[in-house]
DNA sequence: ATGGTTTTTACTGCGTC
DNA sequence: GACGCGGTAAAAACCAT
């Protein structure tokens, strides 16, 4: 009831230096987006939420995409060529961050040649040790598990790798904080990529989570509400416009759909009608209408089962949404 | 634990194709 | 008659206290 949303702006932390080359990074980004337009309008395309969207008209163009860029960032020119780079990236998604020896187990040196007897002994105890350690306690060990979930998961559904590292890092801090205790490793890494998802603006309700975890929604949103208090997360309502494009190419419906049902959804949030309701309902309702008022008519069914709610949300949301439209136009 | 709110479940009646 | 749609009551889920 008083869950009215709270607009604040995050991430406020610009420092000066940084921004010229941000400036640069995202020009290069621009140049390589310009490339590619979209198929219906020829609109520039821009990549969102592991989507490629078209600015113009809305056009989901490609989805579930691979994100091909570097994992780290680059503060200034100097740290970028430091980082671009030998080797392979250091990545929170292995348990050991990728930066384990990997001892051959040939015994021959660098040049090929055999190594002596006495020396074979010493390399098979290390060898030994090395896999002992790389797998040292049971943490790592659950940490090993979780993170694999955690990348089927977030495979199954489709979400970037930027998505991964950050429910990584969350279930690294759980696991720190020893917050898995007496929870099921299956429900926090759930609950981290649901996280995940909500912070990166790459909305995948508890009901998607669900389809691919192994665990049952309750538990996602229980595990999911309690590490989010515990590591001080502070998270925005889901904004259900972020909802919209989605649910509308899985329905088939126009960009001029997607539009006026963004239009509904801000016009009828100015009228507080959004204030404790679930946002997918919400959306999936502004979505009803759009398509009534665009003549692309779905069914009230339909756009229910791509929303994951029911018709009678639908309805309840629908109506309160054209009433106040009513008075509008 | 409790109470208030929202969503779901289940069912009914009405109009249309 | 099947289907879409609107409405309702009661159960379940959710959330803050």
């Amino acid at each position: 009831m008083v869950s009215q949303r709270t607009r604040e702006t995050e991430d406020s932390e610009t420092e000066e230096e940084t921004v010229e080359d941000e400036e640069e990074i995202s020009k290069h980004e621009a140049r390589a987006q310009e490339e590619l337009s979209c198929p219906e309008c020829d609109g520039t395309l821009h990549e969102q939420g592991g989507e490629k969207i078209c600015e113009d008209c809305s056009l989901v163009v490609e989805e579930d995409m691979i994100d091909p860029g570097p994992e780290w960032r680059a503060f200034d020119s100097k740290e970028r060529n430091q980082k671009s780079r030998v080797g392979s990236p250091t990545t929170v998604t292995m348990h050991d961050k990728g930066l384990t020896t990997s001892i051959d187990w040939r015994d021959k040196d660098a040049y090929g040649k055999s190594i002596a007897p006495e020396k074979r002994r010493r390399m098979r105890r290390m060898r030994k040790w090395q896999e002992r350690i790389r797998t040292k306690d049971s943490s790592e060990r659950n940490l090993q598990f979780a993170l694999s979930e955690i990348d089927r998961m977030a495979s199954a559904l489709g979400v970037p790798r930027d998505v991964r590292e950050v429910a990584s890092v969350l279930y690294r801090r759980a696991l720190e904080k020893d917050l898995i205790r007496g929870r099921s490793i299956e429900g926090v890494a759930s609950a981290c990529l649901y996280a995940a998802c909500r912070t990166k603006n790459i909305p995948r309700s508890l009901e998607e989570i669900e389809t691919v975890a192994r665990v049952e929604r309750k538990e996602i949103g229980r595990t999911y509400r309690y590490i989010s208090q515990e590591l001080g997360l502070k998270m925005e309502p889901v904004e259900p416009e972020q909802y919209v494009p989605r649910y509308c190419t899985e329905l088939n419906l126009s960009e001029a759909v997607q539009i006026k049902a963004k239009e509904i959804i801000e016009m009828t949030t100015e009228a507080g009608l959004l204030s404790g309701k679930s946002p997918t309902g919400f959306a999936a309702a502004a979505i009803y209408a759009a398509s009534l008022l665009c003549n692309e008519k779905r069914t009230q069914r339909e756009v229910a089962e791509v929303a994951n709610v029911t018709e009678v949300t639908i309805r309840n949301r629908y109506q309160e949404q054209i009433k106040v439209l009513g008075i509008l136009d």
